[in-house]
DNA sequence: CAGTGGTCTAGACCACTGG
DNA sequence: CAGTGGTCTAGACCACTGA
């Protein structure tokens, strides 16, 4: 996907990367006033449309703030952000050239009690269904997956051999993903996960949960459970 | 910065909204092919850079996958994208509405190992500024900064008084970021950081890493360490 | 070749801001 | 009021794809 045009760079780039540039090197600061589209406009020789999304693709990514009728500033990057992706896990060992491997430890369906009613949003009581997996990287554990469905949005979800595929891209074929809800969070494992995951209870663990959901219905609830010794998130930011 | 229009929802929104929903409810599911921008001009009654917004912002989403000559597809969202905001941790606490305080347990200047001057990128022997800093929201010790700093790009770091200020906000007002790299791990706390966030030694600290770059050169590396049972990152991701 | 998306123009009208 | 950004049009030319 990366831009891999033939031809020249577009002008809205240029109009970008000079602001970009302009904005890395110190020449407008945080809170300064940026030059009008119409400034713009006349100094690049281009349409103010062209400039327009020059600034609105500035504003987009963060760089840029615009108010109406006033004018374009440098944004104050008090926050610094990011995009975390969170990848299914097959693919990404597979992406690294490694061999993946899942154990599947549980597939059944559970009386929802209240504290698993409350995260996918359902009453106690109702049907979930139930699994528990572990997945390897070159034969060695690295997650130890639990998850709850629902089952109005997976019926088929207990007949799925899980060693073949993985319930994330299951359950995203299944269930067009609309909107998710996550938390990192740094904790010992349970008994059970530290035997699952072959390490001492005193080691610490990377845990990722989040809330699925398609069409407005809770779909999945999941969490991930990582040896802290062999998992890390990493990520860049650009601009 | 929420879009606070009074007027009508703007006509490109308006075919964002149609392709999005239509994915949502699982019309077009990842793979399918969408409408041409031509086909989309005639049936809103729009003009073709109108249309082209809409996929293109839907593209910039990652939601619609474009190829030239061939035509807009759903993606495939095999992976879960989210922004991961790490803010100032003196906004972050005043956001809740809590009392921020820090206390400087060291700011000084050191000759770089070599493992610090990896970090930065310089040469192993050269002066660096490094400072540790403790951070509390109502009194309770939440973070604990640890940072080297290339003086090259803030001379005066050793100046500033970090209990009225933090590093974060002082370094990107003199030296805008550009980029930044970060990891995010879980592991246990060294005999200092136990002692300075009154934890014990056996409780798993949340350690975020980042090394932020201005005008190409590595300004600042950090390791902030958050004690697991008082702190957590979260987000949601929508679309 | 016809059909797709990628870019660009030279206008236009509007809503909003500040003086 | 003049100046700003927000949106939209009806064309245009191009690069790329697949039949």
């Amino acid at each position: 996907m990366a831009r891999a045009r033939t031809g020249p760079e577009p002008q809205y780039l240029k109009v970008k990367n000079h602001l970009r540039e302009g904005i890395a090197r110190g020449h407008w600061v945080a809170g300064d006033l940026l030059p009008s589209e119409a400034a713009l406009s006349l100094e690049f020789g281009l349409s103010r449309m062209t400039v327009n999304r020059a600034l609105r693709e500035l504003h987009q990514e963060g760089l840029v703030q615009r108010v109406q009728g006033v004018g374009s500033f440098v944004a104050q990057l008090e926050r610094i952000s990011a995009t975390l992706t969170v990848r299914d896990v097959h693919e990404e060992i597979q992406q690294r050239g490694h061999r993946h491997e899942a154990r599947v430890h549980r597939l059944t369906s559970v009386a929802a009690s209240p504290a698993q009613a409350a995260l996918l949003d359902v009453a106690p009581g109702q049907t979930l269904f139930h699994s528990l997996i572990v997945h390897m990287e070159n034969g060695v554990v690295i997650q130890c997956e639990e998850r709850l469905v629902n089952p109005q949005c997976a019926p088929d979800y207990l007949a799925q051999d899980f060693t073949r595929t993985t319930p994330t891209h299951y359950l995203l074929q299944v269930a067009p993903l609309s909107e998710a809800r996550w938390s990192i969070e740094s904790t010992l494992p349970s008994a059970q996960e530290a035997r699952l995951l072959h390490i001492e209870r005193s080691e610490p663990c990377l845990v990722l949960r989040r809330t699925t959901y398609s069409r407005g219905l809770a779909v999945t609830w999941v969490k991930l459970t990582h040896p802290g010794s062999r998992y890390f998130l990493q990520g860049s930011f650009q601009a």
